[in-house]
DNA sequence: CCTATCCTGAACCAGTTGGTTATATAACCA
DNA sequence: TGGTTATATAACCAACTGGTTCAGGATAGG
């Protein structure tokens, strides 16, 4: 898992780290104030710490014992910006479209069973 | 990782299977076909593919020997609307205020040693 | 039938993850 | 100095990941 990209997906993918980014959002926050709505115990906390910090996304001061955690931000923004790319895959329009084909490929199997109908399947249909 | 969101995030935290989610972006492939780009053997693209299909992200139909993959966006629709709530993060103008923040640490240390700096750390700040 | 093609499943392996408890470290406070 | 608070580190564990190889199961096609 080198690249950053990789890093903060799979920073996001813990819903622990989630609601530590959603504390940090309203602002900076200590390590045990981060851990107080968890079961979990404190160096369970500073691991996910350490995960966040090493995909960018959290930065640590040093505040005499406290080490105060600030959400960066700036990784989710990369992530984000990959997720646009499929916009319009999850857009209403296409969502249509997608159900329109099913439906064919419902109501015509007898015509598909004729036709070569993997080469459609696996060629015409997938340059939509 | 029970939860949708943590799966997808986690589905989307490796380059081979973003690299097979853009490969499905241009249309319905198979898995050979999914395969050929990278150097792994097939069942990991098989793995892949059951990680990406245990996300919602891919659906596998059936065409004789060929098991023809499609792009299913809906997952990445939600993981997007998640990040969503932190674009204000990665805004410009949040940026610039970051830096104030940072320099007025670095300028005003004396000040800060005598007022109780831990609590307009931890707490003050804490409400912007 | 035989064979080639497409794909999956099983078994294995090393490395990582997410948690634990127990033990430091570091700074304040009296 | 000694005690309390905040956090990190170490050592361990079970479970998961991402890869492998080997052995299949379907299905098309000569």
């Amino acid at each position: 898992m080198q690249d950053p990209l990789s890093n903060t997906f799979a920073a996001l993918a813990d819903p622990t780290r989630r609601a530590i980014l959603a504390r940090l959002a309203l602002g900076v926050s200590s390590v045990t104030e981060l851990a107080r709505p968890f079961e979990i115990s404190m160096p369970a906390v500073s691991k996910h710490l350490k995960v966040l910090e090493r995909a960018g996304l959290v930065v640590r001061g040093r505040e005499a014992q406290w080490r105060p955690c600030r959400l960066q931000a700036a990784p989710l923004k990369d992530a984000a910006g990959w997720l646009e790319n499929y916009r319009r895959f999850w857009s209403i329009h296409l969502d249509a479209l997608e159900r329109h084909l099913d439906r064919m490929d419902q109501v015509n199997p007898k015509e598909a069973q004729a036709a070569p109908r993997h080469r459609r399947h696996l060629s015409k249909r997938g340059q939509r």
